[in-house]
DNA sequence: AAAATTATTGCATTCGCAGTCATTCTGTTT
DNA sequence: AAACAGAATGACTGCGAATGCAATAATTTT
């Protein structure tokens, strides 16, 4: 602490020559005009080897790292991409996250990050999309129609995550859900369960409501009992719904659907610790994304589990070509989920 | 789907008009300077009402937003910030990062996000971060002198996130690992166990590292039997030391120390299930975070819950401080964690 | 009502880089 | 050696907004 003597002037150094290196320092170093400098960092452009030795030693000389700010606005390509999410404490949105961030890399374009904790800020974060002059979006929330027309009429290409738009030409990746919780019901039926209970999530989840319509279309096919009840996506929601499911004392059902894993994981939590109930053989419980914790031994969660990398590889290039590309025609791409066996629902 | 007149007509207008409205369109049609324009998007600046009025309306006609980038290359304030984070998969630093983006957002300022495969990476990653021009950094990940020193002879101000250079004069939050594990066993020792072993995550995690040493220092101050195994954070891995801890033969411990929940986790699951050993009457185990999946009543992990919601908000502040004001001194803040009793030990 | 004061406004310039164009240099061909 | 093609280079302009300064308008003071 005492001894600072090396470090403080170093800070002081770096504060007095306070601007960072231009284009124009380096040029002057160089013995060279700001054009050539400019063109050393680009790629294929026309320069002399020569050149382009004095430029790097130059430029390496006073760390000097083009302005992406400054080129952004010239080419009108910030690399950049709005990624908005609604709500990252959602066990399925970390991977969604870090997969989006390493296929982006790849292809050298940043995330700026957007995270929504109501709905209704949607608007005030398009704005701020906007202002950031981003290449493309890709959203893994709700927009409406007139948000996805004001993107649209700035030219502005939007993937969405796991929501799709049936009558509008939006691009979207987005999991089967319904055919997944069809996956899920058969087995159930399968192994004689008569008796459901479908656990939505929040109701203005698209997603959620795609899994619970999902399952209820199929159930509807058959002569079973079916009851609904909307949580939240969360744990200890899931565990106060079947508190209250239980208590009530009516007939118990022979299954519960979760419209994720992170209900299931409460459900089973509240089932057999408060309740002593077996799962699965007094009730299956299954869910739906494949979170990491769906395959801890405690819970070892019957559930569909999204192929997430390829969902955002997909996601990804698709914004990517848009981008490029403007005119190319909206797309949907639809991937089916991997139903998973574990040991909460005895299917198959 | 074949009626899409509107829609179609509606994307090629778009595309026609591609150029965004600029200041000059609005003060064309508002009849004013440009600078008129720009004073009415700067608060406090100099403009009349009625000049307002004219702008506000031109602006709202042409759905007008100043463009933050060209704003960003004459203030030298991009109004972003990086947040370097090395893995997004660890349970805490979701919860981290969605504090993270509602602290920043009140400040109008956004997130601008690098994810680390490997520490080496973290050169290319600066390079990004210089080249973008943020006003700051908080990094949730280790970075050398060097590289600190590149930052700070650049003017940008780093705050670090739960990592602590002791003899370097950078800014940082932390929580006291080593007071927390300290605490946490002392409660192992009260309640009579003797012989230990501590799973630290991987080695060239320094938060792992300080709560190892944390709970080895203490340790040792007592005659117990200490062994300590190299995990990496991860489930599946804690479940395979458990396996070769148990499969060995050699006395058991008393307790597993584990540097995070995610592995105390997978060592309950590995003791009770594959082993069928009690826990905590055979064996406590004990984590740290405080991650929600610690709550879950399968576990009701005891450990050291870190206060992400304070630690996150000092981090911004001393961050924006100092992006105000880059004068300001580096600033160390050290937040005690808080012991969260569970059932996977009994302690106190 | 004239003078003094203050509040608005527009002009011109700047931020750092990329791309256009005209010019110079290099190397090839005859 | 002259003529030429192609590569390399530099001067200059513009991307879109912010700002210092000077000019002008609105307000207050006397």
């Amino acid at each position: 602490m005492a001894k600072s003597s090396g470090k403080t002037s170093n800070k002081l150094v770096g504060n007095a020559n306070n601007r960072r290196a231009t284009s124009y320092d380096v040029a002057r170093l160089a013995g060279v005009s700001q054009s050539a400098v400019s063109r050393c960092f680009k790629a294929g452009a026309s320069i002399s080897a020569k050149t382009r030795t004095k430029v790097e030693k130059a430029a390496k000389e006073l760390s000097y790292q083009p302005n992406a700010i400054a080129r952004g606005l010239i080419t009108r390509r910030s690399n950049i991409v709005a990624v908005i999410i609604t709500d990252l404490t959602n066990l399925n949105y970390p991977e969604v996250l870090s997969h989006l961030n390493r296929r982006l890399e790849e292809k050298n374009v940043h995330i700026l990050l957007f995270t929504l904790g109501r709905e209704s800020d949607v608007d005030k974060v398009l704005d701020q999309v906007w202002q950031y002059q981003v290449d493309g979006i890709i959203a893994a929330a709700q927009l409406t129609r007139e948000q996805i027309e004001a993107c649209d009429s700035r030219g502005l290409p939007i993937v969405f995550y796991n929501r799709v738009y049936p009558d509008s030409t939006v691009s979207s990746v987005c999991c089967d859900h319904g055919e997944g919780e069809r996956q899920l019901v058969d087995g159930l039926l399968a192994d004689g369960r008569r008796s459901f209970v479908v656990m939505s999530g929040p109701s203005d989840s698209w997603v959620s409501t795609a899994r619970a319509k999902g399952a209820v279309t199929r159930l509807q096919e058959e002569n079973v009992e079916i009851s609904q009840v909307e949580g939240d996506y969360s744990y200890p929601r899931a565990v106060e719904l079947v508190r209250e499911m239980i208590d009530e004392g009516g007939s118990r059902p022979d299954a519960i659907i979760c419209a994720n894993d992170t209900m299931a994981i409460g459900c089973m939590d509240a089932l057999r610790h408060e309740f002593d109930i077996k799962v699965p053989q007094d009730i299956a419980v299954v869910g739906f994304d494949g979170v990491s914790a769906a395959t801890w031994s405690s819970y070892q969660l019957t559930t569909v589990v999204q192929p997430v990398e390829r969902m955002v590889a997909a996601a990804v290039n698709m914004l990517i070509e848009r981008v490029d590309d403007p005119e190319l025609p909206a797309e949907k791409r639809l991937f089916a989920g991997q139903l998973q066996y574990g040991k909460s629902a005895l299917l198959g």
